[in-house]
DNA sequence: AGAACTAATGTTAACGTTAACTTAATAGCA
DNA sequence: TGCTATTAAGTTAACGTTAACATTAGTTCT
């Protein structure tokens, strides 16, 4: 079977004789036509199974009504639930969604960015973790007023608004719930050793520590080599795993861990369970985000809930906001707080 | 700040004084340009902060170079894994991937791909539950012409090439499994009452249970109300737990069940442990999809692994087939073979 | 009756790029 | 010297759509 091309505006014009543009108002619903001219165009383009072209329609509009969003890790029920509700703010605009994803590398990152921009998307959300090459580039779309919005990573431009929980307060909340029970030795799972000063959580970890005058143990923050950028979200478990099985070799090991997400406190927590040991008897366990399986681990999970259904609301609102006025001279840096949910992994 | 319009390859030509092919045939490498003219054309690219405009491009050839995947659920690792195997496949040649997340109806089907029409991509694959107006849609884009791959679902168009798992084979050998352990009470859990034809797995389940001439029990088939595409993955643990709450409350428990994918056994095993039961000697617990998480859970979970990533290599590399000969006549209806992983949540 | 609308359509040009063609100058070679 | 290649440009038209303007006929108002 030879491949047809595609019936155009004028084809249809062509066969029922009439200008493209009477066409083009049929099909738009705009101007005057005529009942009877628009019933035969209607006609044809069902019969002639017609749909507008989106890349003339854009060239000539000079707008897509559609918007990019680079998503790191998707197997991140983070990335997931951001996914979800930028989408639903903007279709609720009439907008469509575009997800790419750059798992690895700055190279990958600038490939999104690229083709984003050479769709000509109205506008990026961006919620990959932050690295130098890619944030150059984004600098530069930024500077070419393509609108750009940040969610949950560094980047300062003024021209790009961020959105992003506050890891710190989090992190810092969860360690002092942590001290407040007691606890003197508490470990950290799931550091980055590449770029340590990037990872609020940890940061509010140790200011709890300090404020509270208790000694920072090195042995006690475990992680990988890698960038955790590289690491996809539920292999995040086995990080938590293989963290706390190291943690339980010490010969004095911690009695509460905090993990950098819920995903590496499950994977401790099937460490400890293995180990015999019981949670929080022996060592109490504390997550971060409140996915959905916090509430089914055994015991529930103690994690700090951070707002992501907001961030992905507040990014999409604030891009449409961007993308409207096209002069916007304000730039907002929104901090969301976090919560922490205390269950029965940390208080029986 | 006012927004100034990007530049245009005639804003460069003028400036330096060229003729718009010029720079383009500087911009793509093409034709012949000397040296100098080289250089200066590369300089005002940079200065003017220049990037072709993708959409007037690929307008005019005719092709984008870019695939649209739509995905159901994006926060299951089915979605995860096949995105990032196709996207792999797809950069290799030099393609972007464009994901559209679909998450709850045929309206969102619809939107996505005709999102994805409108944007003139080269080729769709399609990775959602299927429905009937969505399907029709499909239908329609696929009579046009425009290459259309799907996987892991039912689609037939003498245009279409599919792939999926041979879910029935598994399901009846993750069933076969239980009875060859001597299992007589086999549950299953997480069926859909909507459309119960198209779950396969259940459908290999009951098939093994009648083979092996053991009564079906209706009551130990358990599931939701809901069509399970408006679930999203990880929640789907809730359904296991309670599921199995449901199962462990009947008068004559089951002694083995078979989830139909690994978070609803999760939940399953939550609710187990919950009861004071163990397993696999009080309950054996069988998955499906072995997800990064198996082999992390307590006990380790005996599951069907099925070729995700495989999958989404060859959605690619067909759809890229399709794409590249214009005129395929083959189309090819792939069933990948799926194995049972036995670990210790049936075998002690 | 002429001005001032409304309704229905057509015409032109442009969005930014590039394929295909043309022009012109220089170089190579029998 | 004349003839063909090669190099380095420029010119034209087109991809499919639509904004802006133009035209025509009929309608309404004063």
């Amino acid at each position: 079977m030879i491949r047809k091309k595609p019936a155009t505006l004028s084809d249809i014009a062509a066969t029922i004789g009439v200008a493209p543009m009477t066409v083009s108002r049929v099909v738009n619903g705009t101007g005057y036509v005529s009942e009877l001219t628009r019933e035969r165009v209607m006609q044809a383009v069902a019969e002639m199974n017609y749909r507008p072209n989106g890349v003339a329609r854009n060239l000539k509009r000079q707008k897509t009504e559609t918007v990019g969003l680079v998503l790191g890790d998707i197997s991140n029920p983070y990335s997931t639930e951001i996914a979800n509700a930028v989408r639903e703010s903007l279709s609720a605009r009439g907008f469509n969604l575009f997800i790419c994803i750059s798992e690895h590398s700055a190279k990958e990152d600038i490939a999104a960015f690229d083709s984003l921009v050479d769709h000509n998307v109205d506008g990026i959300i961006v919620a990959t973790r932050s690295n130098k090459e890619g944030d150059e580039r984004l600098a530069g779309i930024a500077d070419r007023n393509i609108p750009v919005v940040v969610v949950g990573r560094d980047f300062h431009h003024d021209q790009v608004d961020s959105i992003a929980a506050d890891n710190f307060a989090g992190g810092f909340e969860a360690t002092q719930h942590l001290i407040d029970l007691g606890h003197k030795r508490i470990a950290f799972i799931g550091a980055s050793f590449i770029n340590r000063g990037n990872l609020k959580r940890l940061q509010g970890y140790l200011a709890a520590l300090t404020e509270h005058n208790l000694a920072v143990d090195e042995r006690l923050i475990t992680g990988r080599r890698e960038t955790l950028s590289e690491i996809p979200g539920y292999s995040t478990e086995k990080i938590g795993y293989e963290g706390m099985k190291r943690l339980l070799s010490l010969p004095n090991r911690p009695t509460a861990v905090f993990a950098r997400n819920d995903f590496t406190a499950v994977g401790a927590m099937t460490a400890i369970k293995e180990a015999g040991l019981s949670i929080p008897d022996d060592i109490a366990v504390v997550g971060f985000d409140d996915t959905p399986l916090a509430v089914h681990t055994l015991p529930p999970l103690t994690t700090v809930r951070q707002p992501m259904r907001l961030q992905g609301q507040l990014a999409a609102e604030l891009l449409l906001k961007r993308i409207a006025e096209k002069d916007t001279v304000t730039t907002e840096n929104r901090v969301l707080e976090c919560e922490l949910i205390v269950r029965q992994s940390t208080v029986a």
